[in-house]
DNA sequence: CCAATATTTAGAATAATTCTAAATATTGAC
DNA sequence: GTCAATATTTAGAATTATTCTAAATATTGG
């Protein structure tokens, strides 16, 4: 796969070696687009190579964050999530049924957004957007005492 | 004290009732107006209120949060912060020292921003920096296996 | 002052993540 | 190809911030 080979250049150049779980891992990142938590990636990877374990997930999410294949999207402090998305965009996260949705930056320059003062040097910066996603306004799921899991997420994922 | 004239007001138009823990809990907030976690304002608090206990520093935080007088403030997976400066504003994550500095907001419309497809409604945004505070880069603190605390972190808090 | 309601509290529970140390795999040198 | 050196994987324990629980206490309106 020409995917592999991408992984594998991005790996040994960085001093990383491709092993199968890396591999896995890439791959099932790069099949369903959506922001997997570390737990939903262990599921998905499963299914590919059943004896993977979690702390390996864990270990190759970090190694494809090194080697700048994949990003993390931290919000609030539930568990971090994993984007292939390697081009210039921010996210959108629904407070509804917490989904998250890649979105385009407008501005231009780091300058259009924010300023830091004198003496502080800025490596990166990262906007986040809340709010209600589509299908969460259309499902009208209103807000009970616990938010049961919105039907439109997790239609994958049913058993281990 | 005038403040606590404001915490009540905002506490009673929201159905809550003031405590001294509250207002212990805000006014360490309006002491030092760093970002301190739950752990430091609990530590602060000891101080004024020795019996409080971390459990009601949290609720205190999130109800302060809840009437509108401080916000939270997460920076990838560490401790949530608190930030009682409800001015529109934007921080800056020191990479190095874990310290929050607040910064100013140049764009003037979320649209200036970013862009939301056709269909999601937003309701928030926010726009974190990160980078190596003065500070950090004045100390010339280099990035050890396991990075020390530096100086200009943890000033007070001595002990417990 | 009393009943109703809200808050505080200590400690247990949770959940995501990191750590540990032993087993296994991969690499480059020969 | 074989071997030593190094990197990776793994299961399970440990950690950490936070939330939950349920009993004790405080506050409020009547």
């Amino acid at each position: 796969m020409i995917l592999d080979e991408q992984l594998n250049q991005r790996l040994t150049r960085t001093g990383l070696r491709p092993t199968p779980q890396r591999q896995a891992v890439y791959s099932v990142m790069l099949q369903k687009l959506d922001h997997p938590t570390a737990d939903q990636v262990f599921f998905r990877a499963k299914q590919v190579m059943p004896d993977i374990s979690m702390a390996t997930v864990y270990n190759c999410l970090e190694t494809l964050v090194r080697c700048g294949l994949v990003r993390q999207v931290n919000v609030n402090r539930a568990a971090t999530r994993f984007c292939p998305n390697m081009a210039e965009h921010s996210h959108f996260y629904c407070s509804e049924c917490g989904s998250v949705h890649d979105i385009s930056v407008s501005a231009r320059n780091p300058e259009d957004v924010f300023q830091v003062p004198e003496g502080f040097q800025a490596e990166h910066f990262e906007i986040s957007v809340r709010g209600i996603c589509p299908a969460c306004r259309q499902g009208g799921i209103k807000a009970a005492t616990s938010a049961p899991t919105p039907l439109h997420v997790y239609e994958d994922e049913m058993s281990l």
